[in-house]
DNA sequence: TGCATATACTTAAGATTCTTATGTATATTT
DNA sequence: AAATATACATAAGAATCTTAAGTATATGCA
């Protein structure tokens, strides 16, 4: 598991990025993914995860269908057409920031420091 | 400019990174230094990078000496032992962190959606 | 000389975004 | 039957950043 401050900034990227390419997923769905592609390194909690997916439905990014499985309810999230540029934005903003952060941490450090 | 998000949690790695490499620097020079590295991609705010030091004093990463340069003071930032092992690990966490990213962005996107 | 800009640090108010916890409810496994 | 997994929502509190204001010295330039 990171420290939680490394996901802050990253969520709502890793939302819409999972979501471009699953097509269509539901909030449980996202978190379970998320944890099974990274081997349980990256853990969305609800409490993060909800109120994110709102807010990007809110700033129409997503679209939501509710479905119904026998009795439980699903809401499903995709994106819509400002979700996909959106996305990709974001995914090259990620991009580059992480090639900056390596250049910046790769710089070698001086010889004889304590 | 990075979006600001993206900022958060990688904020005192880059400041004790930065001070391993250097030994010792004060807070407007270590501002300057990465604004310089990035090429502006990066501005560390006065009102994130001195808290932030101050925090990192209070819990034992660095130390501090006040030097008088004429009348203008400086405080002078330098790791303590306790440092060291911090940012390395600090280090090795977001290098593991943005391995794992690189991971979860690079998937493919679905042909045949919207 | 005077003004703008750069250097140098501090801190408070407000915004954002996460954690933790609680609540509700159905489905499945043991 | 009880525990666990599925599925969503939201409130209180914590952490960390932005924005802004305050204080003060030094330098460049017109």
């Amino acid at each position: 598991m990171y420290s939680s401050e490394l996901i802050k900034g990253t969520l709502k990227t890793i939302i819409l990025n999972l979501l471009r390419e699953q097509g269509r997923m539901y909030g449980y769905e996202i978190t379970s993914r998320v944890k099974e592609l990274t081997e349980g390194k990256i853990q969305i909690t609800e409490g993060a995860l909800y109120p994110t997916l709102h807010s990007l439905e809110k700033s129409g990014e997503l679209d939501t269908e509710k479905e119904y499985m026998g009795k439980r309810v699903r809401k499903y999230y995709s994106l819509t057409e400002q979700g996909h540029i959106t996305v990709s934005e974001k995914v090259s903003e990620l991009n580059d920031f992480m090639n900056t952060m390596k250049f910046l941490l790769d710089l070698e450090p001086k010889l004889g420091n304590a």
